[in-house]
DNA sequence: TCTGGGGTCCTAGGACCC
DNA sequence: TCTGGGGTCCTAGGACCC
């Protein structure tokens, strides 16, 4: 393996700029995040090809192990893929509430190194390490320091790159990989950076990967040669700013501490395609159960509706709608779904995916306005909430959905 | 092999207002 | 007679990230 486990630098002959504690961006990604946590519960998994994923035909892998990786399976991979590579694998649904209560952990650990963290998503997040230059010997020191006290103390193990640039400690921490630790030293930035693909860049996928490619840029050092002009033609002149910047290991950015939501949103791909008015009726008002609920334990309503719906041909459209009150409830949520789904033209298409959201967050606590049409009515729903936020969302069903659950689980 | 679920940000046209 | 300019919000779609 290319990085230690000790504290290492990029390049040789870096000690002085290391010494005067110029980076001070540290990245922090936990290693296959879901499959550890797996581990942790069911240790016999230690060793094995895991993958952690939507087991049913649509299913796609969402965490695998490095003995998974090793015959090529990936993140996001579909699931039917990963089994013909690797058939020998444990597969696992995921636990997203086990998960949540483990990154609630981490960032603890995280937060007791610096106030400044900004979280990317639940496993991975930036620090800001400048104010341990009077606690640390050298950034490398803190890096050490706190995959040792992550593993301490979350039992899990995680790598870490960091630099005087923002996106670079991110680059960092992914060459780090697996359990590793990387530093590249002030000054070394584009040493480091000019020999990578240029997909590695944050903000460079698919769509962007080729237009590159039609432009003959295949990696960052190729990019960093390409004139913004040349650039913004293609891309537009916010990407081409943005990415030559980052060709030149330039990231004016700093470490934001992470702010609420902005939306909120539930989704289902549906095993089979669903075509009936009823079946889409009754799955939307399933989504807004789950919606209203995950509002509620935010403490938050929305301003703005989104309905979203993908086809059989994997065609995905939107409609949205905007109110000058704020709803969570899901009577509500439910009329004004269908109301977006009287807007689509559906024809004879099946239905793969659903989606309802909100955005345009206010605090629940916040005096809004009610769009209920009877105050009943709201005091009802409220209280059909809090029965959910208590038993589930299957503890409390209008009537047309009872039939039909009764059906599915074959008990009463 | 046939593409999850939860998000963020950008673009672009049109409405609307001053 | 033929049409301002700027700001902001709304809506739809798409790229991208983990």
């Amino acid at each position: 393996m290319a990085v230690s486990h000790t504290p290492v630098g990029f390049g040789a002959g870096t000690v002085g700029s290391m010494d005067r504690f110029d980076e001070r961006f540290l990245h922090i990604d936990m290693d296959a995040f879901f499959v550890e946590v797996e581990r942790q519960r069911d240790p016999t998994l230690i060793g094995l090809p895991v993958i952690v994923g939507g087991l049913g035909r649509r299913g796609v892998v969402a965490s695998a192990s490095y003995e998974a990786r090793a015959v090529g399976v990936r993140s996001a991979m579909p699931i039917g893929e990963a089994r013909r590579l690797c058939p020998q694998g444990r597969y696992l649904a995921p636990s997203h509430g086990v998960y949540g209560e483990k990154s609630r952990e981490v960032f603890d650990v995280f937060r007791s190194f610096s106030p400044k963290v900004e979280g990317l998503s639940v496993d991975e997040a930036f620090l800001d390490i400048s104010g341990l230059r009077l606690h640390f010997a050298s950034p490398a020191a803190v890096g050490a320091d706190l995959r040792r006290a992550v593993r301490e103390r979350a039992g899990l193990p995680a790598s870490v790159g960091i630099s005087a640039v923002k996106f670079i400690s991110k680059l960092a921490s992914d060459a780090a990989k697996p359990d590793g630790l990387l530093v590249v030293p002030a000054g070394d930035e584009l040493k480091f950076l000019h020999p990578m693909p240029v997909r590695r860049l944050w903000g460079v996928g698919e769509a962007t990967h080729a237009s590159l490619e039609a432009l003959g840029v295949e990696t960052v050092g190729e990019l960093a040669a390409i004139p913004q002009g040349v650039l913004s033609k293609r891309l537009g002149p916010t990407l081409s700013l943005h990415l030559s910047n980052l060709a030149a290991a330039v990231d004016p950015r700093d470490v934001e501490s992470s702010s609420g939501a902005k939306s909120i949103s539930v989704e289902e791909t549906y095993e089979i395609d669903i075509s009936s008015e009823d079946e889409v009726e009754q799955a939307l008002l399933r989504l807004c159960g789950r919606l209203s609920r995950r509002l509620h334990q935010a403490g938050r309503a929305g301003r703005t509706v989104n309905l979203k719906l993908r086809f059989g041909d994997f065609e995905t459209i939107s409609r949205s709608e905007s109110f000058s009150g704020a709803i969570d409830v899901t009577p509500d949520l439910w009329d004004e779904a269908r109301r977006l789904l009287g807007k689509v033209e559906i024809g004879r298409r099946g239905i793969r995916l659903l989606g309802i959201g909100v955005s345009g967050l206010v605090d629940t606590e916040e005096p809004r306005q009610l769009t209920m049409d009877s105050p009943e009515r709201s005091i009802a729903a409220e209280a059909a909430e809090q029965v959910r936020e208590r038993f589930g969302d299957d503890a409390v069903l209008p009537a047309s959905l009872i039939a039909d659950d009764t059906e599915e689980r074959g008990d009463g």
